[in-house]
DNA sequence: AGCACGCCGACT
DNA sequence: GTCGGCGTGCTC
């Protein structure tokens, strides 16, 4: 028997299945979709099974030499929807594989995550054996007991339990634990709302596969998802539920606990390798009817699919930015149809493409207008271009003020800085210079606690030092915002009050990010500073004031999608304050005040600023009225990068006359890591040989070694 | 991707 | 004469 194999190897050239003979003595282990060890060139390696046949077309085969798993670990479904990502993404087969597996069980040789094992103690016969007093002692803690695991042993010392072992009195074995603990929780259960009530029933009883749950924030969008979770579980049927990285917060996930207990798995950044593998494998063998986590988990290989819920499903974090570059809720989609399942998307701010297809009728609109408490809060713009005179460093005044009067009270505040792509640089005030990466050709950040320049994309480090190395005056000098500036002028304004900062640096930690939650919670600080993160998903019934230090800086990105960044990020955040019955406020400092992203954020009006973003779209031939592809065309030798980049402008003008080709330019980061990358951008309404072209072109370039082409289907950011 | 093979320069 | 640079080509 011949088992065709796809080895581990990311690499384009190698992407496909090799012929290997299974040993006689494997023939009964070896399964489509386990893994083996196969001798692959001079070296081993692992790979996937996909087939098994009688006959290869090669001769000189050479035999597996191992079986690694027992149990399947790319079931049918699994198998297929790899095969999808690979035909929809472009991506190598392999890596759209490994991309759907944790850590322990992707295809790699070098991957030591194992299974975690503890000692259990079992009691045999021990009539007519001597036992001493502390022996006894053992023994009578088995009194209702057939097995004692070492935790609950801990009294008792190793040595002990080792002579009984040796007297045959215990017996010990190995057993597999998880190394997650659950906290046992109350269970709560909310009464729904009546709104909230008919959202759920709508979404139960459509015949479409998509329904879109558009809730304003703090309408009770997770209080209808769990209840949608609860009357599938009564049929039987299991949910995955998607949560973007950021917005998966310890508050959420108690919030699930509560209401389903252990039933649950988390597949979430901060677990380690090996949780996530203890959590996998809890799905695989059925353990759990909900599975909650961030862009992977749509690949949770649960039983029963019924339900798979997107939420904040405007998020930019459901599209994979690197290879294979796949968009959680198309795969999401993909999912439902194969298993008959219904998919909910739930934001307060959706995508334009979303609620565009909503109001087409090719998703069922249900939307959650009110409050579960009280009203949306009232927000004020206040224009820096006149307040900036009487401002402390980036506060205004009537922020400032606004401060006061609210902690005076007792209640708490939420600052954002609003920071992306301003990051802490550093610039020469004599000639103008910023410090570059000498192998990127972005600015390094500057980070203060290390006082070192770093590049963020190949992390190249340099100490911070004050001489300019291009006119070497003493004139380098810290510019943009970042947190711990903020924070610093916070402390200089308000030096009675305390601050928590939240950003990527203070919540890398493990654990760090719970720990901040709850301090606030616990009204240990009286302000929350930090960048997007505090405006996702939290709820502190005692934030009453929401401040937004620059709304506008995400509306510089040259990026088609910045308004509609820049509107649900602030509409977000509003959405912190007066969450309880308290009444909110919110406070957004702009440079912008006529900008419709911000005028319709203040107003809370989503559909105004649709429908002129829509016109902004159709004008400038942007999704949803027209499908994006991006190239990069990417080369060492940044002549060559051209040449070839004219080349595939070339091939899409040829072969895509429906489609409109823009470029070849210089890629929004021309020199990354010391290779040149050239983007084409590609716009079209139909053209249905796209992905045929697209993939002959790719196809044609794996020859090429100098020269590398990838293809961005739908990109988030151009 | 790795790793072997192979063909040229600078060293004990 | 040999060590080692990295360009090229192959992996069932």
């Amino acid at each position: 028997m011949i088992a065709g194999v796809l080895v581990e190897v990311t690499n384009k050239s190698v992407d496909r299945i090799f012929d290997y003979i299974i040993p006689k003595e494997l023939e009964t282990k070896i399964k489509v979709g386990k893994r083996v060890l196969v001798p692959f060139g001079s070296r081993s390696l692992l790979g996937f099974v996909l087939e098994i046949k009688q006959v290869s077309d090669v001769n000189n085969l050479k035999e597996i030499y191992d079986v690694i798993d027992d149990e399947v670990i790319l079931n049918k479904e699994l198998l297929e929807l790899g095969q999808y990502l690979h035909k929809t993404t472009l991506a190598s087969l392999i890596s759209c594989y490994q991309v759907m597996l944790p850590k322990a069980l992707k295809a790699s040789i070098k991957s030591n995550v194992n299974k975690k094992y503890r000692k259990v103690y079992y009691l045999n016969d021990f009539s007519n054996k001597k036992i001493t007093e502390k022996q006894q002692k053992v023994i009578d803690l088995f009194k209702d007991k057939d097995k004692l695991n070492r935790d609950e042993l801990k009294d008792v010392s190793l040595s002990i339990l080792n002579t009984l072992v040796k007297k045959d009195i215990l017996r010990v074995e190995e057993e597999e634990v998880y190394r997650l603990d659950y906290e046992k929780k109350d269970q709560k259960i909310k009464k729904l709302t009546s709104l909230q009530e008919s959202c759920v029933n709508n979404i139960l009883s459509t015949e479409k596969l998509v329904s879109l749950l558009f809730g304003v924030t703090g309408s009770g969008k997770t209080e209808v998802y769990m209840e949608l979770i609860a009357r599938y579980l009564e049929k039987g049927l299991k949910s995955i539920v998607l949560v973007p990285e950021i917005s998966l917060t310890p508050q959420l996930i108690k919030r699930f606990q509560e209401r389903f207990g252990e039933r649950i798995a988390l597949l979430h950044s901060s677990l380690s390798d090996g949780e996530k593998y203890d959590e996998y494998r809890r799905i695989v063998r059925d353990e759990v009817d909900i599975v909650i986590g961030a862009r992977s988990a749509v690949f949770a290989p649960i039983k029963n699919l019924g339900l798979i819920i997107i939420d904040e499903c405007h998020s930019d974090a459901y599209k994979q930015e690197n290879n294979p570059r796949y968009n959680a809720k198309e795969v999401a989609i993909k999912r439902a149809e194969v298993n008959n399942a219904k998919v909910v998307l739930g934001s307060a701010t959706p995508m334009l493409e979303e609620y565009a297809r909503s109001l087409k009728n090719v998703y069922n609109l249900v939307t959650l207008k009110s409050r579960v408490n009280g009203s949306l809060p009232k927000v004020e713009l206040i224009d820096m271009n006149k307040e900036i005179k009487r401002s402390k460093g980036h506060f205004s005044l009537p922020l400032i003020k606004e401060i006061n009067s609210v902690i005076e009270k007792g209640e708490q505040v939420i600052l954002l800085l609003n920071r992306r792509g301003y990051s802490s640089f550093v610039t020469c005030s004599n000639c103008g210079e910023s410090i570059k990466c000498p192998n990127c050709d972005i600015t390094l950040t500057y980070h203060k606690s290390s006082n070192i320049l770093r590049c963020h994309y190949c992390g190249y480090a340099t100490k911070y030092q004050v001489t300019c190395p291009s006119c070497h005056e003493n004139s380098l000098k810290d510019l943009g915002v970042g947190t711990e500036r903020i924070e610093e002028e916070l402390n200089t304004i308000f030096p009675n009050y305390k601050v928590i900062r939240m950003d990527v640096d203070t919540t890398s930690r493990k654990g760090a990010h719970k720990k901040m939650i709850d301090a606030f919670s616990r009204r240990e600080a009286d302000i929350l500073l930090g960048t997007q993160m505090v405006a996702k998903g939290l709820d502190f019934p005692n934030v009453t004031l929401v401040g937004v230090i620059n709304a506008d800086t995400s509306l510089m990105l040259p990026d088609f999608r910045s308004s509609e960044k820049t509107f649900a990020l602030l509409n977000q955040v509003a959405g912190r304050a007066g969450r309880s019955l308290k009444p909110g406020k919110v406070i957004f400092q702009t440079y912008n005040e006529d900008h419709y992203a911000i005028k319709y954020a203040k107003e809370n009006d989503y559909e105004s600023f649709y429908k002129e973003e829509m016109k902004a779209r159709k004008l400038m031939k942007y999704p949803p009225y027209y499908y994006l592809v991006s190239l990069n065309i990417s080369s060492k030798d940044s002549k060559q990068a051209l040449i070839e980049a004219k080349k595939c402008e070339k091939v899409c003008l040829k072969y895509l006359d429906k489609t409109i080709i823009l470029g070849p330019s210089p890629a929004t980061v021309f020199k990354k890591q010391n290779i040149y990358h050239y983007q084409l951008i590609l716009k079209y309404q139909y053209q249905d040989n796209i992905y045929e072209v697209l993939e002959k072109l790719v196809e044609y370039y794996v020859s090429i070694s100098k020269v590398n082409l990838e293809v961005d289907f739908n990109p988030i950011h151009l």
